[in-house]
DNA sequence: CCAGTTACGCTACGGCTCGTAGCGAAACTT
DNA sequence: AAGTTTCGCTACGAGCCGTAGCGTAACTGG
C-alpha cells in the first residue's frame, strides 16, 4: 500500500553510488572471468561494498547480471535513419553486432537466456530489460520504411494479425542471425555480411507481403 | 607413436556402457536440475558411477554436457527431402525446433556457448561436434536446390568467395532465428512461423543472386 | 598361468563459494 | 531526540569441486 514508485521513505536511503559501482563491478569481472568463474564475493570487493549489501539489492547471479547488461543496451542500442530500410538494417545489425563483441556481454547474455530457460520470473524480466528494447527498433524500421514508401501500409481489415506476425518474425531473425554469427560461427560481423543480411531481409520481406496466403 | 584411433592398448579397457550411462544421466540430471543446479557428483550418482571415473574421462562439466547434448544432433537431425527448396527449409526448421524444445537442450546449449566465449577449447569441440554438423545441411539443401534448377548453379570463376559466404549467412540466419524464437522470444515455432521464414529464405535468396555487386 | 598395465569403486580431504546471521555504526525522517 | 533503514564487518554451516590414495577388477602379452 505505501510503495508508490519514488516513495520517500523513512530510514537511511540506499546509496545510488554504490549501486553504479556494484554494477561497473559486475561488468569488470565479467569481462575478465566470464559467467562460470564469476563470484559474488568478487563483484563486492571490487566494488567496494560489503558481500551482504550485494544480497539485499539483488537476490543472486542471474539477476544482478541481467541488470548489469541491461544498462549496456539501454544506452547503446539505437536506431539511425540511414534513408532506407535496406541502410537502417544494416546500421543496427553493426550497432548489436558491437555490443555483442563486449567482453562482457559475450558470455553474460547468454548465460542468463540458458538460465532463463527454467526460470520465469528471470525469463519475464531478460524480456523487460532488454527484449522489448531491442524488438521496438524492427516496430520504429518498419514505420519508417512504410512512410517512405518502400513497405506497403498496414491494411487493417484484411489480415489483424500478419502485421506483428512479421515483426516478430523479422526480430528473431535480425537479432539471431547476429548473435548466432557472433557467438556459434564466431565469425566477424562487418559491413559486407550485414549488408547482405539486409539485402535478404529487404528482399524477403517483399515477398512475404506479395505471399500472404500463408 | 602408438596412438592408432582403434589402438587395442594394454590393460583393462573402459567400458561403454558406463560412457552411455554417464551421457545419458547428464541430460537426464540437466533436464531436472537444469545447467546452474547440475553437479557431477549427482550425475555420477545417476550412472551407477564413481565420482572419480567421471573425471578420468571429461576435463569439466563443459565438455561433459557437450558431448551429453552432441548425441542428440547426432541422432536427430538430417534433411528430408520434401520436393522443394522451400519446403526443405520448413521441414529442418521445425525438426530444429522440437530439438531445442527438449528439457536437456533448451538450457544446456545456451549455457555451454556462453562458457565457449572465453575457452578456445570448448568453442572448438562444439563446432566439431554440433555446428558442422548443422552446417552441412545447409550445403546438401543448396546442392537439391541447384539439381532442381530453383537456384543457379556456381559460376566458378566469377566470385569464388560468394558461394560459400552465402552458405554461412543462411545457415546463421536459420539457425539464429530458430533459436532466438525458441530460446529469447520463447514462442512456438509451428508450421505457420517455419513457413514464413522459409519464404522469407527462398525470396531473398534469389534477392542475393541478382545483387551481386555486394 | 603369471606378471604387467590400465580402469574401476570407494573414501577422504583441503579449498572455495554460497547465502545468512548478528552486531554496532551511519544516515535520514519526523 | 527517537525511530527506522542501510551499511560494513565478521563469522559460520553447508554444499560442491577436483584430487589423492588404496585395494580390486578386467584385459594383454609372454
Amino acid at each position: 500500500m505505501c510503495s508508490s514508485p519514488t516513495a520517500k521513505r523513512t530510514g537511511r536511503p540506499r546509496s545510488a553510488d554504490a549501486d553504479r559501482a556494484i554494477l561497473a563491478a559486475t561488468r569488470a569481472a565479467l569481462a575478465e572471468q566470464g559467467w562460470g568463474r564469476l563470484t559474488l564475493g568478487d563483484v563486492a570487493a571490487r566494488a567496494g561494498v560489503a558481500k551482504t549489501t550485494l544480497y539485499r539489492r539483488w537476490a543472486g547471479k542471474n539477476e544482478l547480471v541481467v541488470d548489469a547488461v541491461a544498462a549496456l543496451f539501454e544506452e547503446q542500442l539505437e536506431l539511425p535513419d540511414l534513408g532506407s530500410l535496406q541502410a537502417d538494417i544494416q546500421g543496427v545489425v553493426l550497432r548489436f553486432a558491437e555490443l555483442l563483441n563486449r567482453p562482457e556481454t559475450r558470455t553474460a547474455l547468454m548465460a542468463v537466456i540458458a538460465e532463463a530457460a527454467h526460470d520465469d520470473a528471470l525469463r519475464l524480466r531478460i524480456r523487460e530489460a532488454i527484449v522489448d528494447r531491442q524488438k521496438h527498433l524492427v516496430v520504429l524500421g518498419r514505420k519508417r520504411a512504410q512512410q517512405r514508401g518502400e513497405i506497403p501500409p498496414e491494411d487493417g481489415a484484411a489480415d489483424s494479425a500478419a502485421g506483428p506476425a512479421r515483426d516478430n518474425l523479422i526480430f528473431d531473425v535480425v537479432a539471431g542471425a547476429v548473435v548466432h554469427r557472433v557467438m556459434v560461427s564466431s565469425e566477424p560481423v562487418d559491413e559486407e555480411w550485414a549488408g547482405r543480411l539486409a539485402v535478404l531481409l529487404v528482399v524477403g520481406l517483399a515477398g512475404l507481403h506479395t505471399a500472404q496466403d500463408l
